[in-house]
DNA sequence: TTTCGTGCAAAGCATTTGCAAGTAG
DNA sequence: CTACTTGCAAATGCTTTGCACGAAA
């Protein structure tokens, strides 16, 4: 928690005991989740905890750049505590978000067209590798990949 | 109208007054404007059009692969009826969404990280030229280049 | 005391759904 | 007749806001 904790401070961010769970959690959970999937988890360790503050947090974090908040699946905002430039997957069948490592020469661009730029956002939409390697289950009727993490 | 009527019939839409008249509004405004906006606009010309129908219609005309569903600010949908491959650019200050005509060479590729690719979604968000130009203005208070077109 | 953080409840807003009435073939 | 379309009203779901209580400095 040392980590976490320091990098509020070192953000200008009070360290509360909320904060530093939910960034921690975000660190250890590359899935990209949605504020209510993170209110949910950290529920079960911390009763008292409301979406409220999830909320505040993510927004504080996301003002702060400490977290991106990814808008591409259109109904929910998913957050991202790798800061570095990347890009992502995201699956149409599972609904995952996965990092991806490719860089897009367009990246090091500082206008277009006349336009300052100062971020810029890609993602790439498809069937992921897991999705499509269970093509044969999925017709069974299953859900896909069952038991594994995907949009959480 | 001729043109709008026979996109949607090769598209297997039946080309109904509404839908005809939001197709093309879309194709006549660039400006990627919300479902609200595209109501609003029409129902200056057509007292008795609903939200439910044009939201009924971008959801067929979306499916068919007619127009592009983009997500890129967060907290509303914007429709864009160019479906030839291209990037956009989001201005913060004017909200602004501005087609790019550059081509990402990513754009060809067929798979990454073992994931299908079946659509490429990038954009850039900045501060577009016209922003950039009324910096002065804006410091005076007044709204970004007033009269012009922007987020509608 | 003053400021800031928390969390409940209510509100807000874009979008979807249920359903009754209308239209076309 | 039969299937589809329209549009009003209500519901849904994510997110924000108002506000009172509590903790920290």
């Amino acid at each position: 928690m040392k980590q976490t904790n320091a990098k509020l401070s070192s953000n200008g961010i009070k360290p509360t005991y909320q904060r530093m769970r939910i960034l921690k959690f975000l660190h250890q959970n590359r899935t990209h989740p949605t504020a209510d999937t993170i209110y949910r988890e950290l529920l079960k360790d911390i009763p008292t905890i409301s979406r409220t503050t999830v909320y505040n947090t993510l927004k504080k974090l996301n003002d702060r750049g400490m977290v991106a908040m990814l808008t591409i699946t259109g109904n929910e905002a998913r957050f991202d505590s790798e800061t570095a430039p990347h890009h992502h997957f995201l699956c149409e069948k599972c609904g995952a978000i996965i990092d991806i490592d490719v860089r897009c020469p367009l990246a090091d661009k500082m206008s277009v067209g006349g336009h300052t730029i100062k971020e810029i956002h890609g993602y790439f939409k498809g069937v992921c590798s897991r999705c499509v390697a269970s093509v044969v289950d999925a017709k069974k009727g299953e859900s896909p990949h069952e038991g594994e993490n995907t949009t959480q």
